[in-house]
DNA sequence: CGGTATCCTCTCTGATACTG
DNA sequence: CAGTATCAGAGAGGATACCG
């Protein structure tokens, strides 16, 4: 490993896992949406209404990949068939490190960059 | 702080930050660049050579891109003006911690979802 | 060696309308 | 309420050629 590497050597694996990453949680919608998620927003027109500017379609595609990613569970209430729930997976709690990492990261590098410590 | 929260509450500062950051090493190239330079590649021929299917265009934009973020430096040999090298600077190395959370988030999640566990 | 310029394609996203 | 369908624009990325 060389000096001047970022902490960790990274394998071709290694980079395919960032990216795969990066994809998940990637694009313009995927952490609005969790974020309205998780200020206790389940309906598809609570979490639209709380996120400006997202369109129903853009919603509607985010919210699946987000289910094909299991971060999130669509219920549908069998009583009432146009009500549905949208809720995070036990699975996606692991993914707390990581937001919480990426916050501190963004927050510092911006004041980086806008400050020119 | 609700209880289906993914481990934080998130204000509309944090979602930002995490879009930043995203934005910062997002993009197809991004990764396998700050990988070639990790394994000791310092030159623009170097690098293109060590990523396959990269473009002279997507390495030169990308290189400035993380120029412009600070993570690398652009330093040309003034004996030998064609001979420029890029490094990590020091600032750079605070990702490690990011990007092994990444690498570790993106390898379970790809078992998870393959695997089904 | 270390790039830039041009053109082209393809995906992502937005706007709007419509449906069960 | 919870979406889908269709069309159009913007931007990322690729192919190729060329330059100091």
């Amino acid at each position: 490993m060389k000096d001047q590497c970022i902490k960790v050597q990274q394998t071709e694996e290694d980079i395919k896992a960032l990216q795969d990453t990066i994809y998940v949680i990637g694009g313009k919608w995927k952490l609005p949406i969790i974020h309205s998620i998780c200020n206790g927003n389940k309906h598809f027109k609570e979490i639209e209404r709380s996120i400006p500017g997202i369109t129903t379609r853009m919603l509607s595609r985010s919210l699946r990949e987000l289910e094909d990613n299991k971060l999130i569970t669509r219920t549908v209430d069998p009583n009432v068939p146009t009500l549905v729930e949208y809720e995070f997976t036990e699975y996606a709690k692991e993914y707390g490190v990581l937001i919480t990492e990426m916050i501190r990261w963004g927050k510092h590098h911006k004041k980086m960059i806008i400050g020119q410590l």
